[in-house]
DNA sequence: TAGTGGTCTAGACCACTGT
DNA sequence: CAGTGGTCTAGACCACTAA
């Protein structure tokens, strides 16, 4: 069935005329998409449905396929329609999903301290992954990885106060040679694969949970054994979903704490 | 100075064909927006700086000013540009900036437990405000605000194994009715105020620490003196950025930790 | 092959801005 | 006021999709 394929609609009947919206002086387009969203919103055209075309639109409304076209990339816009060429406009929502945000300028946002902090790895060695590690990582067991066991710290008299927290890196033994001996980092492990190897991060998964750090552990983060810190693990995804390297960051509770700020969207 | 204000620039010379871009079929409006980005990479618009008016770029690409405002359009739409009626086309940015986004269906995925968690009440008293608790809730000593304790539990068997956190909530004087007596409490605080008051939450701040429980708030959790526990302070804010309400969420080690993804825009 | 959305043109008028 | 971007039209051709 066709949505009113033949007769004329005028805009000024569809429009519904809220306290706050001057209707009368909106766009044509905008007054198009409204009158849209509003028959979406009342299921006159049910999600998943084809709309009328755009000619069709545009011999209804009595404007021009330009004005439609704007009317509906507006709503594309909203993630209200789709469109697909040769095929239609298709109605993928009911009603504009107000949606909250957490934007980060770059991954480096993730890590919550000053971009000139090092990591000082003391150990990195090649491993076949075993057993629960294994499944960790996402990978068959034998394949090889990199682990990289050191201190991240403040440089000069910043880091008095001891490091910033105890980190543990499995890196990809595809992309091992980033750190295939035991240096200091000034840049974060994924940008330096993302660099050398043209690998891009699409996705980063974050896990924060509380614990208490062992007697080891708090020798070398030089804190009371028994207090509290915070395990944050990120993993790093690339293309396709594969995990590019998992960092795993025990800092302690007194100088460190996690923020984060959550938008309304528009 | 005018960039180019006389002679016809043929796209073909302009844009710079890399291996993956098939640029001989792109479209005209993709031409000009890649040519147009190339120059404000190279600085020939510098930031901050006017475009040429978009009549001026149709005459110098020798297409239409329709085609001309598609691919500024695409640009603004990459955050490179931006528009404004009666004065021009501002260079916004070098280069796209990409990034990460974390999204969130409502604000209620915050919360990571089951949404059918209860929040029991145990007190509900009205105080005033004073010294370092003012301050953190940003308004002046005096103030009067409704103070919530409880623990948030899961309903029937499977809140067998203890409370899932600690939770103390400051609200807003204003908004007090929604909690004024000690009850059980199945919807989160801010959407009730939302729903009750017409307030809308626009930003939420998070902030997650470790600690160790208190032996009092250890009776009440149901574990051990001293073992770790995630803090997450969360301020709602509504609009013009006032602080609605504030939440103090104490969550056991064992039982809960916080997960994230971050995912590339796009 | 018929019909869709995607692109493009050459005009036109408007609201807004800065001088 | 002159000039800007924002809107709108009536055409046209194209690439793509499904029958």
């Amino acid at each position: 069935m066709r949505w009113r394929s033949c007769g004329q609609t005028r805009l000024s009947d569809c429009v519904t005329g809220g306290p706050m919206t001057s209707n009368g002086s909106a766009s044509l387009y905008l007054q198009v998409a409204r009158t849209l969203q509003d028959r979406i919103a009342t299921g006159a055209h049910p999600i998943g449905s084809l709309l009328p075309t755009e000619h069709m639109l545009a011999e209804e409304f009595g404007v021009s396929r330009q004005t439609v076209r704007q009317a509906i990339g507006h709503l594309r816009g909203m993630k209200l329609l789709s469109a697909r060429k040769g095929v239609g406009t298709r109605v993928e929502a009911n009603r504009p999903q107000t949606s909250y945000y957490h934007t980060l300028q770059s991954l480096q946002d993730l890590f919550q301290f000053a971009s000139d902090a090092q990591y000082r790895v003391t150990s990195a060695e090649m491993v076949s992954v075993t057993g629960k590690e294994a499944e960790e990582l996402g990978c068959r067991p034998g394949r090889r990885w990199l682990r990289l066991v050191g201190l991240r710290e403040l440089p000069g008299p910043l880091g008095a106060d001891g490091p910033l927290c105890l980190t543990t890196v499995m890196i990809d033994g595809r992309y091992a040679d980033v750190a295939a001996t035991p240096r200091v980092h000034t840049r974060a492990i994924f940008a330096q694969i993302e660099d050398r190897f043209g690998v891009s991060i699409t996705e980063v998964h974050q896990d924060i949970e509380a614990t208490v750090v062992t007697a080891e552990q708090a020798a070398l983060l030089r804190v009371e054994p028994g207090s509290p810190a915070l395990l944050i693990t990120r993993r790093y995804f690339g293309s396709g979903r594969t995990l590019v390297d998992l960092s795993r960051n025990l800092h302690p509770g007194g100088r460190f704490r996690y923020a984060m700020t959550v938008r309304r969207e528009e």
